[in-house]
DNA sequence: TATAATAGTTACCAACAGGAAAGTTTTGTG
DNA sequence: CACAAAACTTTCCTGTTGGTAACTATTATA
């Protein structure tokens, strides 16, 4: 996501724009299940490296996709979860869950574990 | 999308890696109203460049989304259109666009024409 | 004083997606 | 022979995304 301004002309090119990129869909999926600390969400959304899960995080904020909360403790706790706005993107998640199920079976080699 | 052998393990996933780029989902949202040419494409999708529209063309045929048809006249004619399995993509778009709809409002400086 | 735990940040680098501009092929028409 | 039209292809270049690895801050505890 950038904050470069830009006129949309099209919806769905700019919900591409707005979640585009390999990890902000992922995130949101696991936070679907549950508010998250971040070193879970590490855990969790496979492969992703410190660097992307706090940048994508930020982003996700500013959308207001996410809400981030402190807690005053030591060791520090910061947890994550969807805000409504962020819940709202569970249809877009659910069709691309659907697609992928259906498709995924035909391919050789893959597997649900 | 590449031909990279990958194991997915989630669904969503792996539907964002098939998906994924600028351009795959507004082609198939243009070819949605009705099997277009090369030419139309590259008027209709704004702002795609013929290379962009030929790999993605290409890519979207071997993923069994899109169907190409030679038409044997002078000078040629090639017309691209949905398979089943490319209509199966409508949820996905109809989803990105509802989303879009509602958000974009939201942004000052965009405007929907 | 050293270590551990949490939640990051920073610097550097590589890969890939995408863009611009020009060229290619085929045949028909003036 | 030159040009037009459709559908691409090719070359070269740039910018963004993402990856690796190391580093930081804070406080508690041994």
């Amino acid at each position: 996501m950038s904050t470069k301004r830009k006129v949309y002309y099209c919806p769905v090119e700019f919900t591409l724009d707005q979640i585009a990129g390999k990890w902000k869909i992922l995130i949101v999926l696991q936070l679907r299940f549950g508010a998250k600390r971040y070193t879970e969400l590490i855990k969790k959304v496979r492969g992703i490296t410190p660097k992307m899960l706090s940048q994508h995080l930020k982003d996700l904020e500013q959308q207001g996709i996410i809400h981030r909360q402190i807690f005053a403790e030591i060791p520090p706790k910061v947890e994550y979860s969807l805000t409504k706005e962020g819940e709202k993107l569970f249809p877009i998640i659910d069709s691309l869950a659907q697609w992928g199920s259906v498709n995924m079976e035909k391919e050789k080699g893959s597997e649900i574990v």
